[in-house]
DNA sequence: GTATGTTTCAAACAAGTGTTTTAGTGTGAA
DNA sequence: TTCACACTAAAACACTTGTTTGAAACATAC
């Protein structure tokens, strides 16, 4: 956070930290202006309410890893079927999303935390937001791994993705305490960049089973 | 629900429906006790608090998994190292799972996403208690995947034990929707056996990679 | 300078929360 | 019957929640 961050900035790093902590619920009005040092009823008079403030903590997330993502994928659409291995498609899925982590510190670790926290929402608002504004760019990529195994059927391919992005989310949001516990127990330490790395193999063999 | 059941029994059944499509700190004891039909203080009066109930919620889920899992965990044991297959280990796994869904009806759904929420409190008292609780089971399974697959090191079963979890929370918490949209989509009919066969393939292949 | 629009602030509001209390009800044993 | 115990019921408690209000402070243009 830098010297002289808005009013709204300040708020929405706190919010998207205490968020990914805590939840949602959990996490109150008060303790979000609290730890971002304004006053409560900014909130309201910025954002309008709570649930806009969730979603705005989302859209900038996404806003940036969307349009990264993007363009990631339309240099792949031009690609002859050949060229869309697994991995090069994974490729095109993380590096996104690492370069998440250079804006903002750690930001990967908190981004798949909420992610997962919005995929928890079934009934919620927040997931059909999510979808809706978001869900084309997951259409493309469907596409992309239809082009590249057309011998797997649609649905194979449906459910494949949905176990590569339950590896990906649920374990990259735990990433900071497994972290902990690999490095105890193997002596070994791990950047988020060397976890999501070691996934690659795993994924990509899950794939062309 | 059968006509005679107890107080506590009808609280724990619409406690943990709830708990699961909503979430701990959205669910109020006042939504819970209106769907049991019984009093607001039987809660406090049963249960001791929220917190309590919340434990007594997963208590009866674990204690019915991990006796049917710590069986099979036996038998493996048992065995050579070559019988111990990726797919051998995974239906351990698995079948337990579905026996679940025998004695209470698409519960096992409800007891993923219950797993998951409770994968999401980072930081609170609930993933402690589970660990605390529950991991024993985990480290046994672990001990086996290291038996059956001694090439890889012990770290990268950590983590593909993780990814492999992460697949299976994530996808069977969200299978109820993803199964309606697969429906809509592929006019295919999918039960949540069906899902777990599908995905058994893939992460045995990830594991072997 | 004044005037205007924007942002901050402290205080209050109504609604909902988990929990406790106190009285009441039913049940089985002595 | 009488006593003790387990349970249920309604009401109240203290507290936190998101939101609104109205005044103060600030900035910018005329």
């Amino acid at each position: 956070m830098s010297l002289h961050d808005s009013t709204q900035t300040k708020i929405l790093d706190a919010a998207e930290f205490l968020f990914a902590e805590r939840g949602f619920a959990e996490t109150s009005l008060r303790t979000i202006t609290g730890r971002a040092k304004v006053n409560l009823a900014s909130v309201n008079y910025h954002f309008g309410s709570k649930k806009s403030l969730i979603q705005a903590v989302f859209d900038r997330f996404l806003q940036d890893f969307t349009t990264q993502l993007s363009l990631r994928l339309e240099e792949l659409e031009q690609q002859p079927a050949n060229e869309l291995q697994a991995e090069t498609l994974l490729s095109a899925l993380i590096e996104p999303l690492l370069s998440l982590n250079n804006t903002r510190n750690n930001s990967v670790s908190i981004f798949m935390r909420l992610l997962g926290r919005a995929y928890a929402e079934t009934q919620g608002h927040l997931r059909r937001y999510v979808t809706e504004r978001y869900g084309h760019v997951l259409v493309r990529f469907t596409h992309l791994f239809q082009k590249g195994y057309p011998e797997l059927s649609n649905d194979q391919i449906f459910w494949r993705l949905h176990y590569m992005l339950g590896s990906l989310i649920f374990t990259l949001a735990g990433s900071d305490a497994l972290r902990q516990i690999s490095e105890a127990d193997f002596n070994r330490s791990l950047e988020v960049k060397d976890v999501i790395q070691e996934m690659v193999p795993f994924l990509a063999a899950g794939m062309k089973a």
